[in-house]
DNA sequence: TCAGAACTACTAAGCCGCTAGTAGTTGCGA
DNA sequence: TCGCAACTACTAGCGGCTTAGTAGTTCTGA
């Protein structure tokens, strides 16, 4: 298995599965752009250290190279969003959500959105169990 | 502002917050009966570290002492949800909440409890509303 | 052709988290 | 009272994350 992303490599991350592939200087300028001031080199460094772990890879592009992301964006999201519910919540789903929209009140166009979603998950058990009847 | 508890400073508050005040010898059973080895001072340094960030306190009771946690639970939790939800998900609390379910199909139960909470916000929304008229 | 700009590989330092040991202290039971 | 058991303070090693630099290579424009 692809070992967690950090935080940092997280933001490269988000970088690439935005912009499909991108040069060093690109992802460099892009960072800048968004306030995270880093040396070049810093970037190449981290970009390396992620693909000896498995979470980009490169191809040669004239003289640069261009990396890409080595691992789904769904996926990683669905891992880290697992391991932080085990690790902090013990699994606990009423308390992983309540904690987040106390930390940041919710609008009711996003309280709509989450309502939708679970409406949207009870409907698939419904039609999953009726599938696969006991 | 305390410093963010570390995963397994995390793991002895949660002891803390349980039994209000502890040993160093008890909190080092309770972690042993939960599957979690580690040496008596290992225990200790923990919680010597804990101290020096102002996340646990202590009181010397007899030969021993005896820690507290200096943090409460709820904000403790809130605070790690809502730097989780900015980091990973930039805030996106649909996305937070729905990388979640996919990692761990939430039990009926688990999704009724869910929609009675959001249901539970839009009521405290509307009441706000009404009492702050714009 | 060749100098300089841009790029990559390799190395490294600082800090923190995690773990645990050693040495020194304290209190209790015989 | 005194020795042992239990406790605490202090130190430290290892590994990983973050950051960045230096040295060496490659391409391009004049």
């Amino acid at each position: 298995m692809t070992p967690k992303p950090t935080e940092r490599e997280l933001d490269l991350l988000k970088i690439l599965w935005e912009r499909e592939r991108a040069t060093v200087r690109e992802i460099y300028e892009t960072l800048h752009a968004r306030d995270t001031q880093l040396a070049y080199t810093t970037v190449l460094s981290l970009l390396q250290t992620m693909e000896r772990k498995g979470l980009v890879g490169h191809e040669a592009e004239g003289k640069a190279y261009t990396y890409f992301a080595a691992v789904q964006r769904e996926r990683t999201f669905r891992e880290l969003a697992g391991s932080f519910l085990e690790q902090v919540f013990g699994g606990a789903m009423d308390e992983y959500l309540v904690r987040a929209m106390e930390s940041r009140q919710p609008t009711a166009r996003e309280l709509d959105q989450l309502e939708a979603m679970i409406a949207d998950y009870k409907q698939r058990r419904r039609s999953r169990k009726k599938d696969t009847p006991s």
